[in-house]
RNA sequence: GGCGGCAUAGCCAAGUGGUAAGGCAGAGGUCUGCAAAACCUUUAUCCCCCAGUUCGAAUCUGGGUGCCGCCUCCA
């Protein structure tokens, strides 16, 4: 099955056709920079990294571009509480954002525009759609008349009727419809401000993605991206704005839209309160985890948080990894000997399950990217494997250790493209007095033990257990992992 | 009021016409000094309710119930 991706435009699953053969490009809404980000705004992140990774890996060339927004009501209003000056203030949480991104381990864009640069491609933007009449300045402010673009609504699934009915918010006198959107907003003392042909002002909040676009996807690109929040108004307006100005579409060939983060089922949001940033979620679970936890559902579901379900992704994480560290340690053995009877049936069952897990991994991505279901195959392929590794070492020849080095290769690859380590916790870091100090304790309990010390053995076990430090007994002698 | 989404085992979660993936938790077993990990077995006669279409529906249609989102800044 070739890829299918769900087209929020359509409301409808579509064959994913990019507009010229081979490239892909893309382009997602980024945050506006005010402050930390929380679990909610992390989600698409790693949603759209996932795709990107997934797209670049079948094969495509993507340019994926995602923006911060650095000129916003929000940051002006945090700068003033603060009494810092707005800009500098988005530059340093685009550099907190970098940090709380690597964590999660999303890669870099291939273009990380600021709207603080992009204002000479914003003004001639705004100029444009004057000239073609579906904008007009008031005061130094300049508004987007929606009229003027009669596919208005086309995402969201509103007629201009619909909104007028359900507005809720005052209507600004000056404006010649209720609905017309800000492009440019004319300076107000203490802001910051930049020159345009209406005096000095700033740009609206959904300008700035179209300018962007426009500049480095052109005026027609494969994919768009964002919450679902984002669908109405901004996308939207993105969309009247975009299509406006080169007098044709779509914007984007294909809109696709993630789901929320709810706790206890509301929508995790900063107006709420009900939100916890990234950095407090980090200081109890890893970024691989937090990545695993959220991949673990489709990313058109809504995702209901709490501490308990990072805990339940915790441990499913560690099956795959407890296995995938299995293999190295096995594969760092010896393969000795011939293929017993037995040996040789869960060798096939293996060869059997891993191109199974294959072919069912690609298809589950290529489903509208169902990275839930491309995970449960990993579980699959997890379990035949330690099944086999479970056998005595009689099924350990050259045969199987081939063979087991391919289901390691398979890991190691679909990890990559879901962005998820599968590294055991302990080599994320330790400093050496750590490790000497652990390896010193393990050799006195393994004395203890050969003396049948159990009491001593039992005491070291169960104070490292304390610490978060689990021993495992093996026959090949003791292993140790972070809780 | 308008537009949209969701409802699957104790919990999480796939599955959009062919007879319920996977994970966690639970139970029994193998292994172990005891554990842990791993493996094996087991845990939904049924997918919110009602009616319909169909040889056949969790999956389609109609109606209902409940929850949520957007319509204002929000990923």
């Amino acid at each position: 099955m070739s890829l299918r991706v769900y087209n929020s435009l359509h409301q409808k699953k579509e064959a994913f056709v990019p507009l010229n053969a081979g490239k892909v490009r893309i382009y997602a809404c980024g945050p506006t920079t005010y402050d930390y980000i929380h679990l909610g705004n992390a989600r698409p992140l790693v949603v759209f990294d996932t795709i990107r990774r997934y797209l670049d890996f079948i094969g495509y060339e993507v340019t994926y571009v995602q923006n911060f927004t650095d000129i916003d009501d929000k940051i002006i209003k945090r700068a003033q509480d603060l009494g810092e000056d707005p800009l500098e203030l988005a530059a340093r949480f685009i550099e907190e954002y970098y940090k709380d991104a690597s964590a999660l381990n999303v890669r870099k864009a291939t273009i990380h525009p600021k709207v603080s640069d992009h204002l000479p491609e914003i003004t001639e933007m705004i100029e444009k759609l004057i000239q073609g009449g579906q904008a007009y300045e008031v005061d130094g402010d300049v508004y987007f008349h929606i009229p003027a673009f009669p596919n208005y609504g086309c995402l969201s699934g509103r007629t201009l009727e619909d909104l007028q009915a359900g507005a809720r918010v005052e209507v600004d006198e000056r404006k010649k419809h209720a609905m017309d959107f800000a492009l440019w907003k004319a300076a107000k003392v203490g802001e910051p401000a930049w020159d345009s042909p209406w005096g000095k002002g700033r740009p609206g909040w959904h300008i700035e993605c179209s300018a962007m676009a426009l500049k480095y996807l052109g005026e027609q690109f494969d994919i768009h991206g964002g919450g679902q929040d984002l669908i109405f108004p901004h996308h939207e307006n993105e969309i009247a704005q975009s299509e406006a100005t080169v007098g044709s579409g779509p914007m984007a060939k294909y809109w696709i839209h993630n789901g929320f983060i709810t706790v206890n089922a509301e929508k995790m949001s900063k107006s709420l309160g009900n939100f916890f940033t990234l950095r407090q979620i980090l200081q109890k679970f890893s970024g691989d985890v937090i990545r695993f936890y959220l991949l673990a559902t489709h990313y058109r579901s809504p995702i209901d948080f709490d501490d308990s379900k990072l805990e339940g992704a915790r441990k499913s994480l560690e099956r795959l990894r407890t296995s995938r560290e299995l293999l190295r340690e096995k594969l760092s053995q010896e393969a000795v000997g011939g293929l017993t009877k037995a040996g040789h049936l869960h060798t096939e069952a293996l060869a059997e399950q891993l191109q199974k897990t294959r072919i069912m991994f690609f298809e589950a991505m290529n489903d509208d990217f169902n990275t839930a279901l491309a995970i449960s195959q990993l579980f699959d392929l997890a379990r035949e494997t330690n099944s086999l590794m479970h056998q005595d070492t009689n099924a350990y020849c050259q045969e199987t250790k081939k063979l087991l080095q391919q289901v390691a290769d398979t890991f190691d690859e679909f990890a990559q493209v879901l962005g998820l380590q599968l590294k055991a916790e302990k080599e994320q870091g330790d400093s050496a007095l750590v490790e000497g100090l652990l390896e010193l304790i393990f050799s006195i309990r393994t004395e203890a033990r050969k003396k049948k010390d159990w009491a001593t053995a039992d005491l070291i076990r169960d104070g490292l257990k304390d610490l978060e430090i689990v021993l495992e007994d093996t026959p090949q002698g003791t292993r140790w992992k972070k809780k």
